[in-house]
DNA sequence: ATCTAATAGATGTATATGCATCTAATCGGC
DNA sequence: GCCGATTAGATGCATATACATCTATTAGAT
């Protein structure tokens, strides 16, 4: 008596759902004994590859609204990981990580890591590449066609 | 001056759940005229193909925590859209559509459909089956494998 | 039948997420 | 330089999401 599979769902968006609140809490498991949420560790990340970036930069960058933002970044200032300092522009906040910030990330990054191995193991290789493949695809044809400069 | 692609994400869960913002707000705009989110949606669509259900066993269907459909279910019922009432065992609640649900189904599902239909075009019919396969693939092996019946 | 362990949901808490709306600051015309 | 339109974030609100913990109920062992 072979356990049915999880049923497959017609809505594309309601499967890519289903299998990011999987893979979400595979991360936060991972990312749990360094006391972060799977959204806190991609901002340190982004941010430790992007450098210095406004809110909606970041936004852009993940696709996130810009106000979304406002919060998790509120959450991971009080925790001294992000610092902000107003820009040319006295509108904008421009964000950085700071020391402790680049410390929690170097904590975290041997935990998220052993998920992103864990993972690419248990998919193989191949369908690992293609899932990064695909998301990326669909994000860029999604967002960046049609739009101007 | 072809405006930067948004950037790859190292981590592959980041990158399925920004991918996985973008489809939201894709199917959620299409989805707003009926007043439902997408999570509303997937459980109507649910129930109308699986019937009556515990609240664990669509927890699975949906990989969702139970006590995540705890509230889903509640904004759900207070709205008319789905009875539930005791099972033989009397800890569980057998949810099912109500008439009210199916009617709310039935008014949405043009709107899914465009949703869908819109973005099957943006993608390409390969690019989505793709998508369709892989979400599924990934899924099974994270869910469904080494699993007991 | 009784007592313990396991299970189904409910509740408290924290974060994630986006929209509508608001304020402050900038930009474009004039 | 002034004014209306736009832009960057902030805030109120509703929902989504999961974990820890609690209660009620069932199942299992004796």
């Amino acid at each position: 008596m072979t356990k049915p599979l999880t049923p497959s769902l017609p809505c594309i968006c309601a499967s890519f759902r289903r299998t990011s609140r999987i893979l979400t809490q595979l991360y936060e498991e991972a990312l749990r004994p360094v006391g972060l949420r799977a959204t806190q560790f991609t901002v340190l990340q982004t941010l430790s590859l992007a450098g210095e970036v406004t809110q909606a930069q970041l936004g852009q960058i993940l696709a996130m609204d810009s106000t979304t933002l406002t919060r998790t970044l509120n959450i991971m200032g009080r925790r001294g990981w992000v610092a902000k300092r107003r820009g040319a522009d006295r509108r904008e906040w421009r964000m950085r990580l700071s020391k402790a910030g680049e410390t929690q990330l170097k904590k975290a990054l041997p935990h998220w890591e052993k998920a992103q191995t864990r993972l690419r193991r248990q998919l193989g290789a191949e369908l690992s590449e293609n899932l990064m493949k695909l998301t990326q695809k669909v994000t860029n044809t999604l967002i960046d066609k049609g739009e101007s400069s």
